[in-house]
DNA sequence: ATCAATAATTAGAATAATTCCATTTTCCTG
DNA sequence: CAGGAAAATGGAATTATTCTAATTATTGAT
């Protein structure tokens, strides 16, 4: 099951890649399935330690290469929160994010079309938006999503 | 007329410091003063590079000190745009930040309080938001707001 | 006004995240 | 399977920011 999951993604990862002429490599691969595999908001150093336990020898810098491809084939979502390390995100339906100002966790607020219509309507004429981000910080009394 | 104005940002920022016990000093007057006598979005080294015509000698990390300052008292914003440097806003009404994606402007979209609890009313119950960052980007053919 | 106590400023070193660079390795094409 | 292009690698470089230890400024009490 978990091998039938890894292999759609694989399609979707290859036929991304060949969309752009880049090579699915072995470290393409790996970076993708890990962010694929855990619904969370990783760091480059997150996914480095996890990716390392199947390929002990790949570098951050290749971790970075990685997660630049993936985000530029809209495979993956980077996030910002202030100056923190940057988070990877796998979900790429239409979202907000809210971070607990007491663990430091991270939700995925998810918002159906009219909610990111009505958002997009907040901007006056003259303004077209391509993309936004939405993010809360607050008190939770959610634990995991 | 501008005098007045300083006056004015004078008599809200000694009352802020006072509030938590800091002092006014020459260094966070000035940058105070510089911040709200334009309504853009400076980084800190923009502040570092206004604030030496007036007081040549302030260091950078002073820069730094003051800005977080202000910030603490909710005397100024502090918004972050992806991974580059932080910026600094004067404007503490309620607002949504768009940035071009052509020039790299950055305007003001403000928010009236029907817009603001709409936005919180996208959190799911179990989530309180003590503040919330919306930011758009694409094209515009604004040219300053 | 002066002084001591405390807070703030300063320059430069340190840190964290990320990017750059030069070299090596891998992958694809013929 | 050889040659060329793309990608991976390790380490150096860069950028933004924070820390540190020493100096200076501000304040409240005399």
């Amino acid at each position: 099951m978990a091998n039938c999951i890894t292999e759609n993604h694989k399609r979707t990862l290859y036929s991304a890649l060949r969309k752009k002429g880049l090579r699915p490599t072995r470290q393409r691969t790996c970076v993708y399935n890990i962010i694929m595999s855990k619904k969370d908001h990783p760091t480059a150093d997150d996914i480095l330690n996890r990716v390392r336990e199947n390929l002990p020898t790949i570098s951050l810098a290749t971790v970075y290469n990685c997660l630049e491809t993936l985000v530029d084939c809209e495979l993956v979502r980077q996030v910002n929160f202030d100056r923190s390390s940057t988070r990877f995100c796998p979900n790429l339906t239409p979202h907000a994010h809210f971070k607990c100002s007491e663990t430091g966790n991270i939700f995925d607020i998810s918002l159906d079309e009219e909610s990111v219509r009505s958002l997009k309507a907040l901007l006056p004429k003259g303004f077209k938006a391509d993309n936004f981000e939405l993010s809360f910080a607050g008190p939770t009394t959610i634990s995991s999503n």
